[in-house]
DNA sequence: AATTGGATGTAATGTTATTACGTTAGGAGG
DNA sequence: CCTCCTAACGTAATAACATTACATCCAATT
């Protein structure tokens, strides 16, 4: 059962290099990161990068041209029916935070019903100071 | 009263090409847009667009890499208080529809208050198509 | 065996943003 | 008046992010 959805090669190392990471990474961090599994080419990180977004596993942040995987650990599976997914990004530490508010769903949702506007993907990024590093400072 | 902000040259040059575009703009497509009035280097866009979002008269759309004037006739001289503002950017057509929702402001907020999260600037985009371009459709 | 479609490899190019360094303009205070 | 300071500006070079174009490979099907 939730079988690991089938992945290729340089896709399974792309999601790889973002499981292990700390923090999100650049299409060109992830790229030198898997220099020695072969990658040569920016090309061979984006389209894997494209798949792996389409399947639900990796999330792109906008105001970082930068990627993490989700941090659901749904077992490459299935993709799970949450709502519109937010991000608080510590600008400190580059720690990413991932949630998701029901409120916030329904309210955006409403507002473009109401517009007539059809979302077909939704960001929100909270950009800031993360609790650990405010107490620190 | 409610005196047009004191801009630089450079600064209303820029604010003046993205109030008579239909659309955002790219910093590029600005420079573009000003070559004719002397412009020549990225920079000097760049510059005033950090002003003018400093400003509030200037928003970037983080998903698009591009930037629009505020919607907010503020003539120029005082920041509205509003809350936490979003954008619907139509794919098909470029429009882009500035809103705010006080109860999508209060529930990131909350949600940052609860996580010792300081947040310091907070996009919301959603992408897609507008009413106009699906009725056209 | 031929066909097809998805994934890949590689190079070149296009687009967005910043760093570095020097100059200019205008106000504050001696 | 002159110096100091600061903000804005000009220019070139470079860095960072992303896509286009084209050829190849391979497995599944016919």
């Amino acid at each position: 059962m939730t079988a690991t959805r089938d992945l290729t090669r340089n896709q399974s190392l792309v999601l790889g290099a973002l499981e292990h990471a700390d923090g999100p990474l650049s299409a060109y961090t992830i790229l030198d990161r898997l220099r020695d599994a072969g990658f040569r080419a920016p090309l061979q990180v984006y389209r894997a990068l494209d798949k792996l977004t389409e399947f639900g596993l990796v999330h792109r942040l906008e105001s970082l041209n930068a990627f993490v995987a989700c941090a659901h650990g749904h077992d490459h599976g299935h993709a799970h029916a949450h709502g519109i997914v937010a991000f608080a990004i510590c600008d400190t530490c580059g720690k990413v935070d991932e949630f998701s508010d029901d409120e916030v769903t329904s309210r955006l949702n409403g507002w473009a019903r109401d517009a007539g506007f059809r979302a077909s993907k939704t960001t929100i990024e909270l950009r800031g100071e993360c609790a650990g590093c405010l107490a620190a400072a």
